[in-house]
DNA sequence: GTCTATACTTTGATAGAC
DNA sequence: GTCTATCAAAGTATAGAC
């Protein structure tokens, strides 16, 4: 894998387990055996365009998994069911580290990076557009999709919230049962 | 108002604009007009005993806030709806810094500390403990209140994410109506 | 593009005078 | 209890050889 790949992806695992703030440039050209000039070779930036990379790579991966997890779902409530399944079995696999770093950079930066919390903003705004589509292919009133789809997305993040503190998949499994009953109303109405 | 509470209202206040790590042991003596020694003279444990203190303490006024909603709501949904609502205008009203400190060093430090991990884990348990008894008052079947507490928090908490990611009260909105349509099925079940 | 060395700043923490 | 001075380590960033 080539040097900048590997910055990223270990820059990902850094950002789950301790947040934009907590991991040091250090840390990662050490974990990506990467030579110091090399993150500001490819991210002139320095850390904030390697973290905008990270966070909006990282949100497309997710957006990807989404879709095909939509696109495997025999109906909206399958769908939405899997993608909370997902999560909460990759919770315990990992130790519960999140699995996703886009939530932790948000809370961390919003207030100090206006290009870290656009990164983080156009990121939620494409899983919500995306989700919203969805439930309204399967029915949902149009008016209503878009806070449906914020609701289901708000779940599946403060369940990370959650589910990390707690050190428990239980969250996840209830918040994920509380998104298939909302979407489920919406669809019957 | 003495030293010690001003250095931990400082510190929530950074907290909730810039997490754990973003925070400074510097900046907070700064805030507080409080001597350097002063941190070390009433938190021996240094930065992680403060950042603890901060935590339990943000979470205790937490509760009192929402046992005072739900006393002065007329039922379960209204109490759940007011509580949304407040937080949607408290973000408004602060240009949207987080409502609570807990979300943010709980993804932050979940990881990290231990001691941390665990204070964020009992308030988060307090919360859910508190609205999962109210929603049993109610009527909510007791098997199935604890899942509808966590889930009502989840919605607060990943609200919050969304919320100071987009500089918009609309996701604290929408998960709010989430909520609201979440407890009213369980209670009319 | 790779890699090393280094500059400069900020961090958390400690010692000790008052 | 208050306050100052200072430390060692870690933080980001830069320069320049190869």
């Amino acid at each position: 894998m080539n040097t900048r790949d590997r910055i990223l992806d270990v820059t990902t695992e850094l950002f789950r387990r301790h947040g934009y703030n907590g991991t040091g440039l250090k840390q990662i050209v050490a974990g990506a055996n990467a030579p110091f000039g090399s993150v500001y070779h490819f991210f002139p930036g320095g850390k904030e365009e390697l973290g905008e990379a990270v966070i909006r790579r990282a949100g497309q991966m997710y957006l990807e998994v989404i879709e095909a997890i939509w696109d495997a779902a025999a109906d909206p409530r399958g769908g939405v069911r899997d993608i909370f399944h997902g999560a909460a079995a990759a919770m315990v696999e990992t130790d519960y580290i999140d699995p996703s770093p886009i939530g932790t950079v948000a809370l961390e930066m919003a207030s100090t990076s206006e290009p870290l919390r656009q990164a983080t903003a156009d990121v939620f705004e494409s899983w919500i557009g995306y989700s919203a589509a969805r439930l309204e292919a399967a029915g949902a009133d149009p008016k209503r999709s878009r806070e449906l789809a914020i609701a289901v997305v708000a779940l599946l993040q403060g369940a990370f919230v959650l589910g990390r503190a707690l050190r428990s998949p239980e969250p996840v499994e209830a918040a994920g049962r509380a998104a298939v009953s909302v979407v489920a109303a919406a669809l019957t109405r």
